[in-house]
DNA sequence: CTTTATCTACGAAAAAATTCGTAGTAAATA
DNA sequence: TATTTACTACGAATTTTTTCGTAGATAAAG
């Protein structure tokens, strides 16, 4: 059964658990707060409906709780990208990775890393 | 001024029209309703809601209108992969090409093609 | 002990996106 | 001409997502 893809504001609060790792709602509010208008009580909520939905596990400490992520990040960003591919892309890799290498300014060392990204696909062509 | 993001829904109407050109919102309806259950007047009221939005144009052609994308492909894939990016792989194009190489099954032919753009991009690191 | 601060839980309003029914109209058909 | 068919327009119900206020509980501070 595949996930359900995490809506916009459920990714913030899983980039900031992420980032910080296992954190209370004070804190992930305090985060999220810094760049976008967002009451106590809207973090909260979200990430207890993230808990029921399973995303999050939470563990008392003290009077309050604190939050873990349970799904990766890779594993996300898979999961949102195989669906972006589809939906945006109809599909097609290939025509989403030209476009975000020609809008994006990669550095030559950047550029470097992807062209041995290339040649390792090349030589491991089998799954 | 941004345009605004186009919905999953409009995004999959926005498709059809690329793909056939101009179309009414019978043959975009047809077309639709063979890969997803949909209902001939939620397909005509969405076509209106976007030709309000400045999504579409539409002319008139018997009693039928014929409807018209407004936006292109590529100006709509760029602009959502803005947006991708920045949302879900925190503003890393580099990731999201790493990732979206990793996962796809890129053939040779493909793989070359990725090689030239970057050395395109190597010749011309100037915008 | 009383007040204040800090939590969670919960209900529900508000906003955004999706869906469809009904009405009205005009063309096509019987 | 009467009926059926194929459209659009429009209002509104539904669903999903986002947002927040209020209540209750407990710890900390006065």
């Amino acid at each position: 059964m595949a996930l359900s893809k995490p809506t916009d504001s459920e990714l913030e609060i899983l980039h900031v658990l992420w980032e910080r790792g296992p954190s209370t709602v004070r804190q992930v509010h305090e985060q999220l707060s810094q760049t976008r208008d967002l009451g106590y009580t809207t973090a909260l909520k979200l990430m207890q409906i993230m808990h029921e939905k399973g995303l999050l596990s939470r563990t008392e400490e003290g009077r309050s709780h604190v939050y873990i992520a349970l799904v990766t990040e890779e594993a996300t960003q898979r999961d949102l990208l195989d669906r972006f591919v589809g939906t945006a892309f109809r599909g097609s890799a290939l025509k989403l990775v030209v476009q975000a290498l020609g809008n994006s300014k990669a550095s030559p060392a950047e550029l470097e890393e992807i062209r041995q990204l290339l040649d390792r696909l090349d030589q491991a062509p089998e799954k």
